[in-house]
DNA sequence: ATGCGTATAATCGTGTGCGAGTAATCAAGA
DNA sequence: TCTTGATTACTCGCACACGATTATACGCAT
């Protein structure tokens, strides 16, 4: 379904979106982005964005309006959006609004192998991400509420949305740990027997050969 | 903190993980991968998979165990894991468990220009998105479940994770649609009018001035 | 007047992610 | 028996991401 896009990259969106406001030179579009809390979802990469704006550029979507000197300063070339980039910004927020799609996060990745581990230790690192989340939680709630003040609603929104998802991690974490610590989590005696003895427990065993059966 | 792995790649912790049961060759690491479910959450993509191994095989993380020719096949190299690898994958393991990372998902990109449709269209695309989610939710619990009856829980926790964050999802974009479709949204005959007229109403004036304030 | 830190503005080089292509084997249908 | 299509197994090359670097100007203290 998703079709390619010209320039895939999600900082070429936020380019775009803040192009439609008014036309800028690259270094201004990272301050506004900045301005408007966009680097805390998404930090400047310095050569990713020299980089969007050329292929912006390259593939009609931004076009150069001006280029000013001032002082002794490098050139700063001001870039307007087309016709073509207002249709490509559209375009796309709906199907990215539409179409959800499944992506890949480092702690999903954790999870899969966490057997690695010892159930000892991995409760001791889950606990440690706990507080860290609910750390970075307080402090959103706050700085969101404190935005609140002044932004309207539609602009906070995606924000909104992180401290739901947030929220969610920090159920299951805590639901994982609480299971992990009061013993509960079915399996446990084997997970730890195998991670003392490197001993695989049997019912585990034949799974494994299944899994490797694939030649 | 997080410092930087010799090899940053995701599927470089999958195949370390694999690697430790036994030794492997690439495409059988694939086989392994795609028959836990692995490729569910982390689609394979041949050229990663081959460059990977090789920039593990460079930072001496794996290494050849042999070579062998069947049939007329292309040769296949079978790799084993070192006891640096084990030690990579340990540490890295830790680290992903305990160290939150603030990610950037591609909802939270289009929600943050949601401003750019109309708030019609807006809900009308909301809306797809929560029958597309409720969808995929319902098929993975019940892949889950079926998943759950041979494969121990420690083996499907990552998916009851994703699941937990969807479901998160769903209860946002379920209330946030409700608020847009009943009125109740805060700031909405703003967003309204503009999108029909393109004018700014005045608070929203003074706020976009400050945020070009950048010279 | 001199020196230092910071903001402005952009370029460059490298690593690497990954889609597309290649090529051989094998099972089975027509 | 010939063809078709799936499976196995890997290679290639481009495009992109992003850290590191460069270079000027300006404010402020000494």
């Amino acid at each position: 379904m998703a079709k390619r896009r010209k320039v895939g990259n999600l900082m070429a969106l936020a380019v775009l979106s803040a192009l439609v406001q008014q036309p800028m030179h690259p270094y201004q579009m990272a301050s506004v982005l900045r301005e408007h809390g966009k680097d805390q979802n998404m930090k400047i990469k310095w050569g990713s964005l020299y980089t969007v704006v050329q292929n912006l550029e390259k593939h009609g979507l931004v076009e150069a309006a001006e280029s000013v000197r001032q002082g002794g300063r490098p050139e700063r070339t001001v870039y307007r959006i087309t016709e073509a980039g207002r249709a490509e910004l559209t375009d796309w927020v709906r199907e990215l609004l539409s179409t959800p799609e499944q992506e890949q996060s480092r702690f999903t990745a954790a999870l899969s192998v966490m057997a690695v581990l010892s159930p000892r230790e991995a409760a001791d690192l889950l606990a440690q991400r706990l507080t860290a989340l609910e750390k970075a939680l307080a402090a959103r709630r706050a700085a969101l509420a404190e935005a609140a003040r002044e932004v309207p609603r539609l602009f906070l929104i995606e924000e909104e949305y992180e401290l739901a998802v947030a929220e969610a991690e920090i159920g299951f974490v805590r639901g994982l740990l609480g299971e992990l610590t009061s013993g509960t989590f079915p399996g446990l005696a084997d997970w730890q027997a195998f991670s003392e003895t490197g001993i695989v427990p049997p019912e585990l065993a034949e799974l494994m050969e299944r899994g490797l059966h694939a030649q």
